[in-house]
DNA sequence: AATAGTTGTAACTAATAAAGTTACAACTAT
DNA sequence: ATAGTTGTAACTTTATTAGTTACAACTATT
């Protein structure tokens, strides 16, 4: 497949919102920030509002972040676009085998484990932070002391 | 695309390298526990043996493991087979935006630390852990003591 | 109330990658 | 020599993301 930018586009969103709360936020502006196209935007958007991170009215362009800044983690917002994992167990495996049968079910704890470490990692970051390195970075490009 | 198994069938075949030493490691038996085709199966071992992590001589089903069980990792494993990440930077954002402008290098920091701290839990499961787990959940099968 | 603009969503196309298939040259072992 | 195997290329199938087109439903404004 291609590969995703659903979750960077999210984060791009979520950022976007805080960052230019006092503009008109259309699909049509977030996406020219992003690089897509508002339809691409506006499905990402309703995945936000599915998982509670967004407030949006439909008709109106006024999308609202439904929590505080650094009560929004990326690991909320890996879950409210990102389904798929990096580890799939096969099963298709042979039960008739000795690493066949059994194989899946030790992986499946395995990746639980790694998946585990990640996830402790990314609830860690808040869209503060992101936030917050998006405005530092732009500072030291504008600023001039 | 495809949700990739890659990873898990890499695992498998070098298991089962080492668990079934003693009979003939044809591509085609390996193939017939995992559920795949030979073929697959030979082009995962042509990943592996560019990793050193198993030897391979043409002409001769004989793939022998390079390393001790417990010298060879899931990250060893994973960065054999596969290339992709959950975790790609959308380099199409706006330069001419705060956010579009400064995000891409923001993610980019981010990201390298989630996947540090996948990869550090990564490297501390070994092949050794994997065979181990393997070989109590089948004695489990098959003991009634 | 009419109009213009917007969201939310469905249906479709294009691009990309994994998995599976077919084929075969090169090699090994008997 | 012969049979079996690996390694690899080329192709097909399948699945997923991104992008596009279209439109009903809704909001805000005049």
């Amino acid at each position: 497949m291609k590969e995703s930018t659903k979750f960077s586009d999210a984060i791009h969103i979520l950022a976007f919102i805080k960052i230019y709360s006092s503009i008109k936020l259309t699909s049509q502006i977030i996406a020219s920030s992003i690089g897509t196209s508002p339809v691409v935007v506006r499905r990402l958007m309703s995945q936000l509002s599915e998982a509670k991170l967004i407030y949006t009215t439909k008709g109106t362009a006024n999308p609202k972040l439904a929590k505080k800044l650094e009560s929004i983690s990326l690991l909320d917002i890996m879950r409210a676009v990102e389904e798929r994992s990096l580890f799939n167990v096969d099963n298709k495996t042979n039960p008739d085998c000795i690493v066949g049968g059994n194989i899946q079910e030790v992986l499946k704890k395995k990746y639980a484990e790694v998946e585990e470490a990640m996830q402790t990692k990314l609830a860690s970051i808040t869209l503060q932070d992101i936030v917050d390195d998006i405005l530092i970075k732009q500072a030291e490009r504008t600023g001039d002391c």
